[in-house]
DNA sequence: CTAATAGTGTCTTTAAGACATTATGAA
DNA sequence: TTCATAATGTCTTAAAGACACTATTAG
């Protein structure tokens, strides 16, 4: 089978047992993790419904670069690992909970993404069950902290003719927590023609984000967003029971907008398995808890 | 402002011109392209419409390791580009075209994808005009070549509890050219419950195609049906003029099932806008041709 | 009783699916 | 005239949007 000899007359077999990698640069790979939790925002009345907010967790920076600034956690993929592994070596070395949702989003490899050395980014998101989640207290110096997460798309330039079209959309992100507030505006060039397609991410102003993880955060924004319709990820972010009224609060935070209550319960109802228990003492009418309904 | 200082005493600016990046083991990173066109099937009817198929374009190997198997084109990235000029390079140098649609897909990063060393491949999928795209000839002694793509995908096996679904799908892969004929089978595990999601692909028969490069091809064709129904990339596998029953069959190729004429011109009509121009010498009524409306 | 949410009914609007009908050019 | 595709009309079915009405609790 495999006794195919190659133009210096090696099998296979010999070629492998007498290769040696060459000498030429190679790049160091991390994976940066973009992790979303859901939280209540304080009750302002003992009987009106908690708002809901979208969390990211971030983590501050207690060396150059970045030094003071907050970025996503994350760290060096190792040799005998798949970016996946590393993706969940270090989710479990930030948060306690293990088994979480993860995603693979995108690879960013601007060359001078870090000021040190040549590092690609491979990124995740990680949607987390807040009931269950801790965060792990920082083993060094530094401290997390969850940050919630507002995005906003704005098209500030639009440019068409017969054979193109060229748009210029501003993403504002705004990442507050009690003690921080950092916030930073990537624009979106799309440029499409016969003769290609472009689509670039740059970061205009960065206040207190490390790194280009503004970019990542507001990447990972949008693909829970895309998701959010036409897939059951959101059920990741529910706690084990739950009402209908709350999976639909969590559906508005992320997207953005209200929801018409009937036609998201026709939709997303599915998604969901009654169960015998209500909730009570909340009051108003109790509201029946539901658990995921496994697709 | 950026005169805060480590627990050093150095600033930014210190620590970056001190910095030397460490000797751990670091993998080289490879874009793998994945580049789709679609063809005409020979007609064996003057007057029938000639039908379609999806192609993608392979390269021999001429060395070891997989010597004589076929594999994607790419090629190393480089220390001052970043991945998209990596591709770009890469596509400008398989093909003559320039400017083709151009979308990172995953990155693959079982360490060893690659039996002589730690390779990652950030893969990317291109869509080119297939009257537009000319394969350079092999500069070196590998020959390249378009093959026919079919994916089908089958479910296996289902186990479903109250609380979790595993999932298994067989994606049989099968590459055809007028002289080869290369096929493997893709098994994708999808396990979710409560304690994780986990989503596998193992390649459990590869016949004649090189590395893992099965599984990037059966991912680029999922995403690639996955994005067709709601964005208008087909349109980037279209000549300049083009009829609608064309169009039509790019959906139908790609999608692996009929359409049915009125509710797919109602649904993807508005992607392309009319001219003054019809076919001719047909042997039966003329059709509209059509241009790409940018959107 | 009141404030507030729970849960459902139904009318309207829009989109998708499935055929059927008429139109037209080349051999 | 015939073959084969072009182009559109329309009936049916299903989903989405919008709003209104009734039901229930704690205080």
């Amino acid at each position: 089978m495999s006794e195919l000899r190659d133009k210096n007359g090696l099998t296979e077999k010999e070629f492998l047992a007498a290769y040696r990698p060459g000498d030429y640069e190679k790049p160091s790979v991390a994976v940066d993790m973009v992790i979303f939790t859901i939280m209540d925002k304080d009750a302002d009345n003992y009987r009106r419904l908690p708002e809901k907010e979208l969390k990211v967790l971030l983590i501050q920076r207690g060396g150059h670069p970045y030094l003071g600034k907050w970025a996503l956690p994350g760290g060096f993929v190792e040799p005998d690992e798949t970016t996946e592994q590393a993706a969940e070596r270090e989710l479990a070395e930030e948060t306690a909970a293990e088994g979480l949702y993860l995603e693979q989003l995108y690879t960013f490899s601007d060359p001078h993404r870090d000021p040190r050395t040549w590092v690609m980014s491979c990124s995740y998101m990680a949607l987390a069950d807040s009931s269950r989640i801790n965060v792990r207290a920082g083993d060094d110096a530094r401290s997390a902290e969850w940050f919630t997460v507002s995005l906003e798309e704005k098209l500030i330039e639009e440019n068409r003719t017969g054979d193109s079209v060229k748009k210029k959309t501003a993403l504002n992100l705004v990442l507050s927590s009690a003690q921080n507030s950092l916030c930073a505006e990537i624009i979106q060039e799309q440029c499409r023609s016969s003769s290609g397609t472009k689509n670039t991410y740059k970061i205009s102003s960065s206040d207190g984000i490390a790194f280009d993880h503004a970019k990542i955060i507001a990447y990972a924004v949008q693909r829970l967003r895309g998701k959010i319709e036409y897939t059951d990820i959101a059920l990741n972010l529910m706690p084990e029971l739950f009402t209908l009224t709350q999976l639909q609060q969590v559906y508005e935070v992320i997207l953005g907008r209200e929801l018409i209550k009937a036609p998201f319960r026709r939709k997303y109802g599915i998604l969901a398995e009654p169960t015998e228990k209500t909730t009570s003492d909340e009051g108003h009418r109790p509201s029946r808890l539901f658990r995921r309904r496994w697709l």
